[in-house]
DNA sequence: CTGAAAGCGCTTACAG
DNA sequence: CTGAAAGCGCTTACAG
């Protein structure tokens, strides 16, 4: 049982292919009488287009490469499905794979994804792997970098200014008059990490706030990992009055923490988030946060992609650095207890 | 600045094309000297195969479509996730799309999925498009629906239980003494929907539960829409003393309504839900859920798939029923007063 | 308006 | 072990 291809068609029709090439693609001078017995003809053998046969020669692929850390991500997959929605518009689909944040996986993938000739691509990166990275940018395939920077590499990048929502979370913090903050920070050797640590410490130092090592303790980006951090901060001799936490999955551990100890939050502690989740909203008390504008991410992306595609303008990297936005709920109270230094 | 081809290569290395290509898949007999002033060419050039040529000649795709409602819903992409890394495996890729749970977006999808002559899909279907979904499965493309069937088509099939979890459910609230059970359920003209509405009637209705219909209240599989029926229960006169909420999205939104009022879980409501989210755990109390088992769907969907991916076997369509399991946390206890129905 | 023909970039027998 | 040639299923000028 071989495929039907348009050569089956043309038979049954009675037609060249070249005819029935045209009418698949709305495209040249074609009889009405020719197209209706090209129409019946597909019908009657069920015949679909071969895309690779189509895009071969065509050198079109119509196709677009989202590659992410992990597809069970919610952030990032709000982010792809507003890209995906868009791209549709544009008769496009999306080839996503996710690369687990390891490196050698990364390397596959971008390879794969060359092979494919995707129109475009979004990344979100590992970090390292610059050198593949670029050699897409070089075969001419334009590349949105989202979330994540690679260092070294000039292209369209969308992240959130992840420095300014630290120092500003810690400056709320501040203002509601604590001065002993715990932060839990996340993998330094990646730029988000890095620059949410960096943003806190910054804030620490500026605001006059405790220098004290112990209350600034690595969480990985992991839930497992910070809520043993968490833990540790709690049973601190001299604990902190509240607590940043740099991203969602860790805040999971510590409020995990934070209920097996039988805490109160904003009483006894208060805590802000770096990052949305439907869930903080649906805690008692719900929490407040440093949002990621992920409406605009995707839309300032699916916008971006847009321009790279049908303008196939000249290629001079956009960079949008977003700056999230407080968002004051009820897990954030002012200290009780003067706590000395 | 066309793209570099096979034939450039070979032209480089002072080779033939054929040479180039046995080495390009490992595959026939070329000399070590061959070998080598092939891949130094291929280095030179920065070389990538061109996909969509290889499959046109191979016939082979090495894509597999994975359809699905939403993009966004963390529990379908757990399971992709778990199929994803299984076809890495096999050397196979995955075109993930959604369809919104609309029918016209997924009988266009579906169009595309055939073009792309992908070798197996993985499809949460809508539940119409019924001809269609034929239609792929007449390609000989094995098709596997995870999730909710289509009416009238046999093929590989991952559902859960859904009467059985909600029969359950019920059975559990009602051995705990309540008898006023009110029910928000989804979308009814959804094979989902409906079993899991039918199981808790009929539970209902077996155990001697009140009959009082204005406990039975629809919630779309919308969290607003759960929110506003949510909302009528609890200021229902006489209100149930327990709540079965039939999916995780409408369960949001009764969180919310309780919340709102300032009622107290289980003191003076019982609560318990269809389907597993990290975020239930994190709630005060954590609620008590009829679980999804994520992992096994996703495993047992990527055994499938590598059957029929490299078996190559007859078709003779498996299907699996995978029975939830009840996970019982602190969101339910028995009714403090006695109610009359 | 229609058909014959070239060619997209590969792989695969087949001769040598 | 190597190369020339056919052909995968399409699209696109080009003649007619």
């Amino acid at each position: 049982m071989k495929n039907i291809t348009i050569k089956d068609v043309a038979n049954k029709a009675g037609v060249s292919v070249g005819s029935v090439s045209k009418v698949l693609n709305n495209k040249g001078y074609v009889s009405k009488e020719t197209r209706e017995k090209v129409e019946m003809a597909i019908e009657a053998l069920n015949y679909q287009v071969n895309a690779a046969a189509r895009s071969l020669k065509a050198s079109r692929t119509k196709k677009v490469g989202m590659l992410v850390s992990y597809i069970s991500n919610p952030y990032l997959m709000s982010i792809a499905k507003t890209i995906e929605d868009s791209l549709r518009e544009l008769g496009c689909h999306l080839l996503l794979m996710s690369h687990n944040e390891d490196e050698a996986t990364e390397r596959e993938l971008l390879q794969l994804i060359m092979e494919q000739r995707v129109e475009a691509l979004v990344l979100i990166p590992t970090g390292g792997n610059r050198e593949m990275v670029q050699t897409v940018i070089n075969q001419k395939i334009p590349v949105l970098l989202v979330d994540k920077k690679v260092e070294g590499v000039s292209t369209d990048l969308i992240v959130d200014d992840n420095y300014y929502g630290s120092y500003e979370s810690i400056k709320y913090l501040s203002s509601l008059g604590h001065s002993r903050i715990g932060v839990i920070y996340g993998v330094t050797k990646n730029s988000v990490g890095k620059e949410r640590l960096d943003g806190a410490l910054d804030a620490i130092k500026d605001l006059g706030c405790s220098l004290d090592e112990s209350l600034i303790r690595p969480g990985e980006f992991d839930s497992e990992k910070a809520y043993k951090s968490a833990t540790e901060l709690l049973l601190l001799p001299n604990p902190p009055t509240a607590i940043y936490c740099c991203n969602n999955t860790m805040t999971t551990g510590l409020i995990k923490a934070i209920n097996d100890r039988g805490i109160k939050i904003p009483d006894d502690i208060s805590i802000i988030t770096f990052g949305d989740a439907s869930q903080w909203e649906l805690l008692q008390p719900p929490l407040t946060l440093m949002t990621q504008p992920l409406k605009r991410i995707g839309v300032e992306a699916a916008i971006l992609l847009k321009n790279r595609l049908i303008m196939n303008e000249e290629y001079l990297p956009k960079q949008l650095i977003i700056k999230p936005e407080l968002q004051i709920r009820s897990s954030c109270a002012s200290p009780k207890v003067e706590v000395r230094d």
